[in-house]
DNA sequence: GCTAGAGTAGACAATTCGGTCTACATATGT
DNA sequence: ACATATGTAGACCGAATTGTCTACTCTAGC
């Protein structure tokens, strides 16, 4: 919708999910984006809708990108085989969509708030929640063990990848032990 | 050794690993602890020097910690379901060694940092390397396969843990498919 | 008793933080 | 042509940031 705003979610979700939310101040947002600080709060009441917000872009970014990957599939195999082959492309930059790898931007949030009631990150509960279904509906048979198991190693390859393991060798790990499960 | 010293990284440990590393100022570990500030900067160079300074104790703390929870085990099974049985009780903030679950410290550092050759971000790296020969030297025969599917679920486990699931059902669901993948 | 080492309190510097405000410019709709 | 909305640049505020410095106190060893 308005142009000024966008602007300033996209600058903000890059400079926060590149640098950490923390490590970003407002000046940094408003310098880069070029837009003035009186413009910034006319559309955020503060920095903290700012970064709600800039959360928000990257969920749908994000759901749009899974959902994409994951569609058409036909078979929980080709499911489990497309979203790790999807993740290990991710962890080796090669999704322009997501933007270069640098773990999870709601992890990453997660670690630098510590109210667990704050809006930030109820949102990143909800976003979680979010890519689950996701990928739950694109289950045949929607079994609540596979998913589970899809789940918990989704995240794990993540933080493994941001912490310097090797990105296409532990989702090939992932694909091969969650496919003989299935099977 | 030094009392002064040892107090200022404890307090630091503790008070990073609550509220997130850049979410705590010098000023709040001096008071906090009740240590001038002089005596902090005689001890250690920079924050830098003493955030160096919590990780290497927390490594520490975690390393005897788990160390402990897994001797003394007579089969891979026995690995797998002690390992899962600790981060369990640690989720659940049973685990009085490793203070308040919030995560793991080194994953939620390193979202906060993005030079990756930093001190900081090397260690993160080494206390993953460390976690994971630890839990090596516990297994029989040593199966490369298992042990990657350990630390990934591993990993898995926490961050899930962390963001507001089910401690216990994702431990248990770990164990369950570790087990399988062994026997 | 004296000296040296270590610690204290806190002022201070230089910068940055989130956020407010004034004064002005531009663009659009009627 | 004029009003309204939306934008700009940047001064300004009080608080907080990391880090330095001065001046004083306490304690242990000789």
């Amino acid at each position: 919708m308005n142009p000024k705003r966008q602007l300033l979610v996209d600058t903000a979700l890059d400079l926060f999910y590149k640098n950490g939310i923390n490590s970003i101040g407002i000046n940094e947002v408003i310098s880069v984006s070029g837009v003035a600080k009186r413009t910034l709060y006319a559309h955020f009441a503060s920095k903290e809708a700012l970064i709600v917000a800039a959360l928000q872009k990257r969920h749908e970014i994000f759901a749009a990108w899974l959902e994409q990957k994951l569609s058409g599939s036909n078979s929980n195999q080709e499911v489990i085989q497309r979203l790790f082959a999807a993740l290990a492309s991710w962890f080796a930059h090669k999704e322009n969509t997501l933007g270069d790898f640098r773990g999870c931007f709601f992890i990453n949030t997660s670690a630098e708030f510590s109210d667990m009631n704050s809006e930030i990150l109820q949102f990143c509960r909800f976003h979680k929640e979010q890519v689950r279904d996701i990928i739950s509906r694109h289950l045949i048979n929607a079994d609540s063990a596979l998913l589970d198991a899809i789940c918990i190693m989704k995240e794990g390859a993540i933080v493994i990848a941001q912490l310097g393991g090797d990105g296409g060798a532990v989702t090939a790990k992932c694909t091969e032990m969650l496919q003989a499960l299935e099977s």
